[in-house]
DNA sequence: TACTGCTATTGACACGTTTCAATTGAGCTG
DNA sequence: CAGCTCAATTGAAACGTGTCAATAGCAGTA
């Protein structure tokens, strides 16, 4: 109503062209192959861009070329801000590369993940970073054979044979959380975890219990696990319950916890009942989300490298769509384990 | 190497027509409209296109029909918990409506916020939905010029003749926070900001001077304003120095921080230095993100509809992509003041 | 039977680009 | 000047879909 209503008529490559005195074909290579063209034509036409102010049609460019030039970005829960670090690290590897990227959001449900994976295929996207909800690689081999290829994020357990893959080692994170736990002098562990289905959760309790195991202690009867439903705050403050079951004489010496947000709301829970670390409970985290250093006292736990995983992933991929491929990579970063004030040596 | 390398040849709407004894036109219709084609013949397309496992080619569709199903999301940053609400409820709402979401992150700077920009109008997206980085609308107006709709998020101060927009009022939540801050006794308030170029801080602002000035207490004496970089916990760290500045007697009785993540700095820096909150300082957010409830105390902040303005604001990109428009839409959220621990009555 | 009014289906064209074989033209050689 | 080479440019043919005027089929009516 208010502005002006007139909605320029589009202008293609073929309006280009004619305003240049070209073909089409020519504004084409001046486009995609600026070097085959003679200096002076491609400045005309350049020209001829700037005062239509042409902007191409991906469309016609894709449907043309069979291919486009974007890749999806496939996370378990945008909200969390492991995934969005991640996100960042795919995205600017992606723009170095002259890509874009589309980022899709299952959150942690397998039928939002199909739709998502089934939504690529429509954009014939050029390939795919993806952190599957479970094990099944169907739909991802799917999705392969229609020509789409993938980089797994975090899927250590997928066969190498099957794709490439870029994951931290739980395993080590697990031990060093444990062997830190263990020279504070602590041996009553409880393991508070996200559901046991996540491959990550399983492998860093696996983790705790060699650390454990290695200074002689007894895993099995020393380390309690407590599931919980998601990787959430909420699902840490409820989980305190279960922690603290069994009365004082019963309660751990230390929680390690599948992931900074049960951490923090541990941390809450307890505070609630009058109960702080590290005074009472000695608390680890894993992931080093940005407000793990905010806290206070500060979570101890076990970072990951966020963004480099995601750089590391984005490169992959590129690598697999420009060369021809030599069989899949897999890469694998080391944890760190950083200590903060939610730990202390244990008091007799 | 590994997998068998046999990639199927593309299938198009011509196989399953070919397949099914019909012509394109009517796979196209089961496809669009089928309201239009019989009940018989349907299902035997319907089952050719189960049995070649066809998938539609969005490029294809997209040239022909000069639009694409998909819309934008540009936002400021995305690794700000506040954005990934606003994204979440975007992304929601836009699935309900069929639509598929470009997410896009200018990381604050104005080069990929134009980039961002010529990406969407490349691809030819429906509409977007995008929080932009300054007030300069020229970008915009030339997205809108080449047919290309766009609703505004959390910028009250773009003339409402130019485009839909949905916002928080950043007045009134400044001037709850300051009541509230009044009502504890406190009249040496500062304000921790971010960039002043952001309406958001100006507005808050100016809410917590209304508030002290409807007292009858001199906003322009009592009110200090600190402006920092950014709105991050880094910026809120290195901004408590400021804040202290001028020795104990000069010391705030309450600082109000233009956002969470500030104020969670803030609270960082004050624990370095032995001071906490609420008993030397009062402090109060803004945002009420989800860590805001975890640490200890509980951060007293401004609260925003977050999941709920991303769905509004594409439930208006929505009606006017799909409605022809009645003018430009205006939609005003109220905030909350969420109390919480790090603010307390002051002791003389 | 001839005609009308439907609905269901068809077939060809257009969308904007890339690609590639074919053409042009200029410069060089003998 | 004929013959050749090589770079620059052209023009037309796709790519996979949506659209729409045209057609076929069929039942009902006069």
């Amino acid at each position: 109503m208010s502005s002006t209503e007139n909605v320029k008529r589009p202008v293609g490559i073929n309006d280009v062209a004619a305003r240049a005195g070209v073909s089409p074909g020519t504004v084409s290579n001046v486009l995609n192959r600026p070097e085959r063209v003679a200096e002076a034509t491609r400045l005309r036409v350049e020209k001829a861009i700037r005062e239509l102010d042409y902007v191409r049609n991906s469309s016609g460019r894709n449907l043309r070329s069979g291919r486009s030039d974007s890749v999806g970005l496939l996370v378990l829960d945008v909200t969390n801000p492991f995934f969005t670090m991640v996100a960042q690290g795919v995205e600017d590897e992606a723009a170095e590369a002259g890509r874009t990227v589309m980022l899709l959001n299952s959150a942690e449900d397998l039928a939002r993940q199909r739709r998502s994976l089934r939504l690529l295929a429509e954009q014939r996207v050029a390939g795919a970073v993806v952190m599957p909800v479970d094990n099944d690689v169907t739909d991802l081999m799917w999705l392969r054979d229609r020509g789409i290829p993938w980089v797994l994020l975090d899927r250590g357990d997928v066969g190498a044979d099957l794709g490439s893959s870029v994951c931290v080692d739980n395993h080590a994170g697990g031990v060093a959380a444990g062997r830190h736990l263990i020279n504070l002098g602590h041996e009553r562990v409880t393991f508070l975890s996200g559901p046991l289905g996540l491959e990550q959760c399983r492998t860093r309790l696996a983790g705790l219990r060699s650390a454990l195991a290695e200074s002689g202690i007894d895993a099995e009867d020393s380390v309690r696990v407590i599931e919980t439903g998601s990787l959430t705050a909420a699902s840490g403050e409820k989980g305190v319950e279960e922690v603290l079951a069994g009365g004082p004489r019963r309660r751990p010496q230390a929680v390690f916890c599948a992931n900074d947000q049960l951490a923090l709301g541990l941390l809450k829970g307890l505070g609630e009942r009058g109960l702080s670390a590290p005074h009472d409970i000695s608390v680890v985290g894993y992931d080093d989300i940005d407000v793990a250093a905010l806290v206070h006292p500060g979570l101890t736990t076990v970072a990951q490298p966020k963004y480099e995983i995601g750089r590391a992933a984005m490169r992959l991929l590129s690598a697999e769509l420009d060369g021809p491929r030599h069989g899949y990579e897999r890469m694998l970063f080391a944890p760190e384990l950083v200590v903060r004030g939610s730990t202390a040596a244990y008091r007799d």
